[in-house]
RNA sequence: GGUCUAGUGGCGGAAUUGGUAUACGCGCAGCACUUAAAAUGCUGUUUGCCGAAAGGCGAUUGUGGGUUCGAGUCCCACCUAGACCACCA
């Protein structure tokens, strides 16, 4: 008997089926139904496959072989994503062209690809350096200049020192260039922009009909980051009185307009506050006395890269403009103006305003320049000794709690009362024609007699909500805390029903604490009083707030825009965290921008009979230390003649970033060699949308995005079929090394999937990579996992070299239709519950538990070794199942059974169970008590209650277990459940 | 700081989606085969207690509560780890 050796039965049949060309192609307009599955297509770097692509790609390979099998007509494609920076940093070094480097790159990928055995269609093989490619994807660029969304714009970008590149935001990771890690700075250049921002709302809807990880949908949404919120002008004038009598007429008023999605704490805003780069500080910054100061401030925020912004958040830096003021448009109240780089620029209108009382960022700008705090909102407590009980009505009430500190004692003034087990501070309601602090003073003398006490700070107001037990109401209580200190001991005399409810009581401050006072805004008043105040965020009741005092905060927000709006000084807006797409680079590898500069026509499209636009030789990839690219260089390629007007003018010299050409491969993938359109639109109808997308987490808001927003504008314009391009998306977790780290070249522990295919082979290889863990999850490498996987194939091997010794040489396909003519029903029951099983996980992408279903398929197998002889079916059922995972041994198995085609021919069919073959006679039910376990018992299947009580009864151990059941669960062939 | 995901034996993990927790694999131990080893096969392997054994009784899915006849699974709070975002007003 031979032995299982995938050295060389691997290459063997990767030979067979490269000479079958029809094995794994994908036909246009078959009848069979379609199913499109692709995997992210490879970076052709020059490190080579890793691990954590085999386990995405295996998937995709396994899907596919197994629709093939299952009748479908599957396009399972494979291109090389091969533009951009790793590449021409690569040529630059070893002093070549980045078009030799990359196709050096693709050939070693190619070889990879094909060593693990899969199932592409090679024939539709793309690379998106051919010109034959880019050609297309430049066409694209210029339907979206053709409808306004690509435009050029001068903008502060973020911009890496290292490789001197513009870097879209999504390219700035923890403020570092994300190809380099060296900290990003800031720099004004003209950049080519898409206009992503446009389709931020289809974005999000797009998300509600398509099947995507929860995760990752979330992820989009965050990236988009809608905000729905409020747009209020606020006017800007000279603090002084004489101001300029020219800028007085109403037209000329200037305003700052802000964005907030909390204008319910409008009434709180004590300051409005400019980022640094704002055009609103450029116009300011002249009509101010400290001008100066104020520039030196933006000069240094410059200079400040992202990252130091980032470090430095604790502490908050910013200048006040000195001589103009903010008026709030809602109370007139004038206010101060500041410059903070807390603020950024392009996010909303590039100025905030700020309510300390209800912002921490505010709150701690404002405590560090001694700005003042408003409270305009105030919190909700319900009060967890004495909730409100349901059912009873609410009583509402203004009143004020009175904390008062003897100095003398140091100590707390409290009530300790004498029919109820509380202690309290000193409280009451106020009257008509009282404030607060009348009403406190009032309630101190009547409560304590204390008469001479001075008011150190306003604590706040707060909502208590509680049940108010002594007079069996739910009480709404409008709190408002006052802190008073007492300056002597001099006493009146304290009326008598007074003295009957409490008596005066005097408290350490370390007893304040819920346990020992009722109080159920104790920590808010603790806060205020130690100084320890923060803001508070949350939403809750408007206060201070004028006419609109007593509102929620969803009502105020609503009320406040109304009547903004009513006055023309504010609007329901809506704000996306998602900023415009940077689409051009100062490099040389990528595709040239389609546009020509003209004197006269301005920005003109480069015809389509001109295109592509071929990337020039250059002697010199490096990009220039102006930033401009290579290309710049050029003269005689970038000085060209316009197409409109037949002047001279000068090609754009900025090149695409390396997420161009992957924002539509899956459209090319269907009419890959098409030179007429960039696909045909019926070819397009046929296989779209992509039915299953696998990648990166790490690409979920990059490359996924970006790609929905191309086919989504395609959609629009009419020259794609479908909204969404891919009906669902998986993607895996990624593989770390042995020791739990990241895999990385200099800690030496990567894991080479070349190595392993000689070691292991290809099947055992991509079984374990199945077999690891859930797919999704992220997962460490474990060299001795795999070692299993591999004994697991020999057991296969070995098994059915045994079997095929004894079977006459016989069609498979004639072998499986026959029936286990002996009544061998325990085997034929395993091998059909074996199939719906594995047919679940698959159907689930549970692939670690494939492995497992197949492995105990096979220890059972073992065990029946000498049926197998006479009836070999389950065990090519075994086969077949596992033939998606491991095609190479499956089909060298196979083929020593006698076949003389291939098990891929589609010949044979994808096996089903029969639900009849596994219905048994007899089914295993769970006895409990009380929900406890306490053995199982044979009853025939689908029996009633009453039929199993019966047999419980009748079986000596659990005879008496049905007497004194209150009550009985059963669930049918599952369990019966006696609870005492 | 925000959002999300996860926490089950010595380890990777399984659990029909609320119904016998620890499948499968790794590791470990023992046995068989062998002069020997490798390879292979078989047996055992969550844990405490009782028992010579067959077996029996109990505990157990990060911690603490809750819902339920019944919770690894659902709800609340906390702890821990990871991922993504991060001064987004």
């Amino acid at each position: 008997m031979n032995k299982y050796n995938p050295q060389e039965i691997e290459p063997k049949w990767q030979g067979v089926w490269e000479k079958t060309p029809d094995l794994y192609k994908a036909v246009d307009f078959d009848k069979k139904p379609k199913h499109y599955v692709m995997f992210e297509f490879n970076y052709p770097s020059g490190v080579g496959l890793h691990v954590g692509h085999l386990r995405g790609q295996t998937i995709c390979d396994i899907i596919a072989r197994q629709k093939r099998m299952a009748g479908y007509n599957v396009l399972f494609p494979i291109g090389w994503d091969a533009f951009g920076l790793p590449v021409e940093n690569f040529a630059i070094k070893n002093k070549m062209h980045p078009a030799i480097a990359s196709a050096q790159n693709i050939t070693n990928f190619v070889k990879q690809e094909k060593s693990l055995g899969y199932s592409v269609d090679w024939s539709r093989e793309i690379d998106t350096t051919d010109p034959k490619y880019y050609k297309w994807t430049q066409w694209l660029f210029l339907r979206f200049f053709e409808h306004g969304l690509a435009y050029k714009k001068k903008m502060p970008i973020n911009w890496c020192p290292s490789c001197k590149i513009g870097l879209a935001n999504e390219e700035v990771i923890d403020g570092k260039c994300e190809r380099c890690g060296t900290e990003s700075s800031k720099k004004g250049m003209e950049q080519w922009m898409l206009k992503i921002t446009a389709y931020a709302d289809k974005l999000l809807e797009g998300l509600k009909h398509v099947d995507y990880p929860e995760r990752v949908k979330l992820a989009q949404e965050n990236w988009i980051g809608r905000s729905e919120g409020t747009s209020i002008k606020f006017q800007i004038t000279n603090n002084k009185l004489q101001t300029n009598s020219k800028s007085q007429n109403s037209n000329d008023k200037k305003y700052v307009e802000v964005f907030t999605t909390r204008v319910d704490t409008l009434y709180g805003c004590t300051y409005i506050v400019l980022a640094p780069e704002s055009q609103y500080t450029e116009e300011l910054k002249n009509h101010i006395s400290n001008t100066e100061k104020v520039e030196k401030y933006i000069n240094e925020t410059k200079k400040k890269s992202n990252i130091e912004r980032m470090v430095e958040e604790k502490e908050k830096t910013g200048v006040k403009l000195e001589g103009i003021i903010a008026v709030n448009p809602i109370n007139g109240r004038e206010i101060e103006i500041w410059v903070a780089d807390y603020v950024i620029a392009d996010y909303g209108t590039g100025a905030v305003m700020a309510v300390p009382a209800h912002d921490d960022r505010d709150f701690a700008f404002a405590k560090k320049y001694g700005i003042e705090i408003i409270q305009s909102i105030a919190p909700i407590v319900t009060y967890q000794k004495t909730p409100p009980v349901e059912g009873l009505k609410y009583e509402e009430r203004n009143m004020v709690e009175v904390i008062v500190y003897d100095p003398k004692k140091d100590k707390y003034l409290c009530l300790k009362w004498k029919k109820q087990p509380w202690t309290t501070f000193i409280t009451g309601g106020i009257e008509e024609g009282e404030d607060p602090i009348q009403s406190a003073e009032r309630e101190i003398t009547e409560e304590t007699g204390y008469k001479n006490f001075k008011l150190k700070k306003v604590l706040g107001k707060t909502r208590a909500i509680f049940h108010a037990a002594h007079k069996n109401v739910n009480r709404i209580a409008n709190a408002n805390g006052l802190f008073f200190e007492l300056l002597n001991d001099e006493r009146e005399t304290v009326a008598d029903e007074e003295n009957a409810i409490h008596e005066v009581v005097w408290v350490d401050r370390d007893e304040l604490t819920t346990d020992n006072i009722v109080c159920a805004s104790l920590d808010y008043w603790l806060r205020e009083i130690d100084d320890k105040g923060i803001a508070f965020t949350d939403y809750g009741i408007l206060v201070n707030s004028g006419e609109f005092n007593g509102l929620t905060s969803e009502e105020g927000k609503k009320k406040i825009t109304e009547k903004l709006k009513s006055e023309g000084l504010g609007d329901f807006v809506v704000n996306y965290k998602m900023r415009d797409w940077i689409f051009s680079r100062q490099h040389y590898w990528g595709e040239p921008i389609p546009i020509v500069n003209c004197e006269k026509d301005g920005l003109v499209p480069v015809p389509e009979d001109q295109l592509p636009v071929l990337l020039p030789d250059v002697e010199n990839y490096e990009p220039t230390d102006t930033g401009e690219s290579p290309l710049a260089a050029i003269t005689d390629w970038v000085n060209t003649t316009c197409p409109k007007c037949g002047g001279p003018a000068k090609r754009e010299t900025d090149t695409m970033p390396n997420w161009a050409g992957s924002s539509w491969y899956f459209l090319r993938y269907i009419d890959p060699k098409n030179d007429k359109v960039f696909a045909d639109f019926e070819k397009l109808k046929y296989w779209m949308p992509v039915d299953i997308y696998e990648g990166g987490m790490e690409h979920t808001t990059l490359h996924l995005l970006y790609s929905r927003f191309w086919n989504e504008f395609f959609y629009d314009i009419g020259l794609v079929p479908t909204k969404e391009p891919y009906a669902k998306r998986i993607a895996h977790g990624i593989i770390l090394a042995e020791d739990g780290k990241k895999m990385s070249k200099s800690l030496g522990n990567v894991i080479n999937p070349t190595d392993l295919i000689e070691k292991y082979g290809a099947d055992a290889t991509r079984a374990y990579e199945m077999f690891i863990g859930p797919f999704d999850q992220q997962v460490a490498w474990d060299s001795k996992g795999i070692e299993g996987v591999s004994r697991f194939l020999n057991k296969v091997w070995n098994l059915g070299m045994e079997i095929a010794e004894r079977t006459e040489n016989a069609d498979s396909q004639k072998l499986l239709t026959q029936s286990f003519e002996i009544g061998e029903t325990e085997l034929e029951v395993a091998t059909h519950k074996t199939i719906k099983k594995f047919n679940e996980a698959l159907e689930g992408f549970r692939y670690n538990t494939l492995i497992s279903t197949l492995m105990e398929f096979t220890n059972y197998l073992q065990t029946k070794k000498d049926l197998l002889y006479t009836y070999p079916q389950p065990y090519l059922i075994l086969i077949l199942l596992l033939s998606p995972i491991c095609p190479h041994i499956a089909e060298e198995i196979w083929q020593s059974f006698g076949n003389e085609e291939s098990i891929f021919s589609g010949k044979y069919s994808w096996p089903r169970h029969d639900p009849e073959k596994i219905k048994e006679d007899f089914v295993s039910i769970i006895i409990q008590e009380n929900g406890k376990l306490r053995g199982n018992i044979d009853v025939p299947a689908d029996s009633d209650e009453s039929a199993v009580l019966e047999i419980c009864k009748n079986s000596p151990k659990f005879t008496s277990l049905p007497d004194g059941a209150k009550k009985v669960v059963y669930v049918k062939n599952r369990l019966i459940n006696f609870v005492k």
